[in-house]
DNA sequence: CTAGGGTTAG
């Protein structure tokens, strides 16, 4: 080009940026002899709306600062944006500062991103202050800037207020504004609604449209809508677009149809990390874990959620081997190290394993490098340590949290119930119940548990008809074993046996179960047959049920009984694993069972043992303190 | 020639 000007310069590096060639950008606008405030801003702009290059774009903004080019409305909107997607609120706030005293606070673009970047930073109040105080002709995206952030606060009364304020300007984007903040508070039905009344009024939907759509027919795990959705997809030829295709096979997978949700992913030109992500998940949860690892091998590059997606899978699974086996390959891995929802997944493990030694590494991990102790964490910070028997380390993580929610009160409270404390678990339901948290059928499970333990009738009684009565939680399986084993333990077997007659749902065998150690406790012989063919019926292949019946029929003296029970079990090839304990030793792991003799040094273990015995028994003897604390 | 609001996976 023979004649260069400020504006031709400024439209190379514009179409530079836009290519995606940052450095080339970069290397004409050092090579430029005319700079005004567009080539500032749109480098600026390069660089802010381009993962990795935002340090850079602060580098610039400091030498327009330096160099004297002034800040306009541009390069406010852009620096604004900035700071909303690093969420650097003190920044943003000087900003803000600067546009009060240049008078730059009444254009409609800066005031939009104003709006967004303290919704985006966590400053609802001062996002609606901004909002209010900008008076004058209703922006229509200031506006909408508005509505998402009564959305991200999940305010819908006030998002839905503003929305229907001045509506005749509403366009596809402040529907789709609404609607995806409708169904990611859970109104899903709320947002169908919104979605054909947004068709009747002649606003077109598009790509976002959809994808909200799909996403909300995935909570609700409506096959039936999310396929209308994929047709309509189909006919307006949105097939390719990632966001459709990825939730198309999410939609699938929660709702079951892995099939469909695979025949999606297959379609040529729709591969992308999400859609694996989904079918990950959506293989984890039938139990499919050989599927999800080959998918999870597959991907070239694997970010934080794909990994949480396969750890989560082993937990579910309960394969806890394979939780810290991956956990070894993560943190080879080079660049990453775990957030707050992998540490959960391995906390999950170490609860299941009752490992505690690993469960308190991770504990000083997150205490080290200083991640957010937030809710989730918390709960599985006290469940871990409570399954792991340390009840005080539990108690300690739940007083500490600052906002207690459900999951953490029932796990609070099943760990007091499993731990011997079962007042302690009571009175944290009556705190639960002070706090104004809604209980649930978990909660209960953990409230029954502890009546039962603690051997309360009446007590237990007054919650397992509240529960349904007060509450409206209709009792499942577990409460009724809850409620069977209390009456066993405390000689009410005519209770048990009424409230077995009157159990409306599918008896399993944990109930089962229950009822026949009712039986045994109450030494009642006369039962047991029934109970023996519901319960060989339901799980003839655990030989811990073979080893129950055996004993009750030994109890009795019945050996005729208990050698037919020991028949059946070699003749259907049943093992029982005898259970055991183990301990953390430098990094090995030392089981044994109930009079195990196996170990090397057995002569010396319990040769320590009855000394330790003897000295306990002489505590007792010269003290009032309770036997039960040392043993 | 430069700037604003809405979408997918753990």
């Amino acid at each position: 080009m023979p004649q260069r000007n400020v504006f031709t310069w400024n439209a190379i590096i514009y179409a530079y940026i836009h290519s995606g060639d940052i450095s080339q950008a970069r290397f004409l606008f050092d090579s430029a002899p005319f700079k005004d405030s567009v080539t500032y801003n749109s480098m600026l702009s390069g660089y802010a709306n381009n993962p990795g290059f935002e340090t850079q774009a602060i580098e610039l903004f400091c030498v327009m600062q330096e160099n004297e080019t002034p800040f306009d409305e541009f390069t406010l909107t852009t620096m604004l944006n900035l700071t909303a997607k690093l969420s650097a609120l003190l920044f943003g706030l000087q900003l803000h500062c600067y546009m009060l005293k240049t008078a730059n606070d009444s254009n409609p673009f800066p005031v939009s991103s104003l709006i967004d970047m303290y919704s985006k930073c966590g400053c609802f109040s001062d996002a609606l202050q901004v909002f209010g105080g900008s008076s004058g002709v209703m922006d229509l995206v200031s506006k909408n800037a508005m509505v998402a952030a009564c959305c991200r606060e999940g305010e819908m009364e006030r998002a839905s207020e503003l929305f229907w304020k001045v509506s005749e300007l509403n366009d596809t984007v402040s529907w789709n504004t609404i609607i995806t903040g409708y169904a990611q508070n859970g109104y899903f039905s709320k947002a169908l609604e919104l979605f054909v009344q947004m068709g009747m009024n002649g606003i077109r939907w598009n790509e976002h449209t959809f994808t909200s759509m799909l996403s909300a027919c995935s909570s609700m795990r409506s096959e039936k809508h999310g396929r209308e959705v994929h047709a309509w997809a189909i006919k307006k030829g949105w097939s390719l677009n990632s966001y459709i295709s990825s939730s198309l096979v999410d939609m699938y997978c929660k709702c079951g149809n892995i099939a469909y949700a695979e025949v999606v992913n297959a379609s040529p030109g729709t591969e992308n990390a999400f859609s694996i992500t989904s079918l990950i998940v959506g293989h984890s949860s039938k139990g499919n874990m050989a599927e999800a690892r080959k998918l999870f091998d597959s991907l070239s590059e694997k970010n934080l959620v794909v990994w949480t997606a396969l750890f989560s899978g082993y937990v579910r699974s309960r394969r806890c081997e394979a939780v810290f086996e991956l956990f070894l390959d993560f943190n080879k891995a080079e660049g990453q190290s775990p957030d707050a929802s992998i540490l959960i997944s391995v906390l999950g493990a170490c609860a299941i394993q009752a490992a505690l030694h690993p469960g308190k590494q991770i504990h000083t991990y997150i205490l080290r490098i200083g991640i957010e102790m937030e809710d989730k964490l918390s709960s599985s910070l006290t469940d871990m340590y409570a399954k792991c028997g340390h009840i005080k380390y539990a108690e300690n993580i739940f007083c500490q949290a600052l906002n207690r929610d459900r999951v953490m009160y029932n796990g609070m409270m099943a760990g007091y119930a499993h731990n011997g404390y079962e007042n302690e678990a009571i009175r944290l339901f009556e705190e639960m119940l002070e706090s104004r948290i809604k209980p649930d059928g978990i909660t209960f499970v953990a409230l029954l548990s502890a009546c039962r333990h603690a051997g309360l009738v009446e007590v237990g009684e007054k919650y397992f008809v509240s529960m349904k009565e007060e509450y409206g939680i209709l009792p499942e399986i577990d409460h009724y074993s809850c409620m069977v084993d209390l009456y066993g333990r405390t000689n009410c077997l005519e209770k048990a046996v009424e409230l077995m007659k009157k159990i409306p749902i599918e008896l399993d065998a944990v109930v089962w179960g229950t009822f026949l150690n009712a039986c045994k406790t109450n030494r009642n012989a006369k039962l047991v047959r029934e109970v023996e063919e519901n319960l060989l019926t339901i799980e003839s292949d655990n030989g811990a049920r073979y080893v129950q019946l055996a004993n009750v029929y030994a109890a009795e003296g019945n050996w005729s009984e208990m050698c037919r029970i020991r028949g059946k079990m070699r003749g259907g090839e049943v093992k029982k694993l005898a259970g055991c304990s183990w301990l953390y030793i430098e990094n090995r792991i030392i089981t044994f069972t109930s009079a195990d003799r196996s170990h090397s040094q057995a002569e010396a273990i319990y040769s320590m043992l009855s000394s330790l015995y003897a000295e306990i028994l002489k505590m007792k003897k010269s003290s009032n303190i309770k036997l039960r604390q040392y043993l």
